[in-house]
DNA sequence: AATGTATGTCAATGCGTGTTGACATACGGA
DNA sequence: TCCGTATGTCAACACGCATTGACATACATT
């Protein structure tokens, strides 16, 4: 009792895709299990979208809310920073985890996965940064934002995990904050 | 022409298990590439090991570099920043890379490399750290130390990744500096 | 030298995977 | 109403995987 309607059977497909792929990475979600949760045959997956990395593909950027973070009618590194910190932040706590599991899960999409992390995040801010030491400063905001991500959602780490949303913005609004200011000095700090 | 030494056979076996685990993952490495790394039959894994989880938990404690950071009779923290961007940097550097790539490999996998990593590098601070923020320290301390790990070696970010050893330690301190500094303030620090 | 055990070799099994093709059915246009 | 195409269903394939058991060989002990 086949109904008219592909496009809807790529939504679903999609939509679960998006889910899954985002949860569990790339090489640890399979076809079948997908098609399952979409209540589609899995056959349909390699008609319609050419394979499991094409669907991968698609489903990187459908699931990507980083997007929204980044507002090039004013300072995009405050925005950014001022919208993650803020209320978005439990919303879009797993993007960037997520982004850095699908990276690491599997080498075979690791390109895809940077390529898009820089088209869609790095790059709009790159443009806009000035200053001597801009682009280690840059660098060194995703290197905290990454590690907070991590640590908090990923690995559980104690002393960060468990502490609620506010308390996890202000660590990484400080982290942030010392990014922002660096710059190269004769000597390092810690003796 | 089977040669009595079984546990040179262990020994070559858990080297190459060693090696690909913590370059590839768990579930991207299979039993067959290591046997052929080692230039052992498959067959041997099993029954040497009992299996493939069993020989990723010995790989995973036998990979750890970052037990010889700690030295219980100095100040752990200045002990494990120092040597940790000190020379052993770069011999080091993939170590934390490594941890996220297992842990994000495979969710059965997950809870064993959070354990090994708490109790053979967190841990072991825990018990020294003191003040009131101390615990927010620690973690920010580790979260930061991850993001610049990944962000370096596994995300490969622009104005992080293509600087030199020496660059990326300074960096590295300021950011541990900073960690270590933090405390609650009545506001966050950036507007 | 004979024997039993430790070690290594090989094949087979069962499972899950992504992908493909043959077939069936519902729909839109003639 | 009839036909061609779009859509869905099903089975099968070829592959790689971890694991197991039967068999062969080298060694240590007697």
């Amino acid at each position: 009792m086949p109904m008219r309607n592909s496009d809807k059977t790529r939504e679903k497909l999609l939509a679960a895709a998006t889910e899954v792929f985002w949860e569990q990475g790339y090489s640890n979600t399979s076809l079948r299990q997908i098609a399952q949760m979409a209540d589609v045959d899995v056959a349909l997956i390699s008609r319609y979208f050419g394979g499991k990395l094409k669907l991968f593909e698609a489903a990187l950027t459908a699931g990507l809310y980083w997007p929204e973070l980044i507002d090039p009618d004013n300072d995009p590194i405050k925005v950014a920073i001022a919208k993650y910190t803020a209320s978005s932040s439990e919303d879009h706590k797993f993007s960037i985890t997520r982004m850095i599991v699908m990276n690491a899960s599997d080498p075979q999409v690791g390109d895809m996965v940077r390529q898009t992390l820089f088209d869609t995040l790095v790059a709009p801010l790159e443009s806009r940064i000035d200053g001597e030491h801009g682009a280690a400063q840059l660098a060194m905001f995703f290197s905290v934002i990454i590690g907070a991500s991590v640590a908090r959602h990923s690995l559980l780490m104690p002393g960060m995990a468990e502490v609620d949303a506010d308390t996890h913005a202000w660590q990484l609004r400080y982290l942030i904050d010392a990014a922002l200011q660096f710059e190269i000095s004769e000597e390092p700090k810690v003796p």
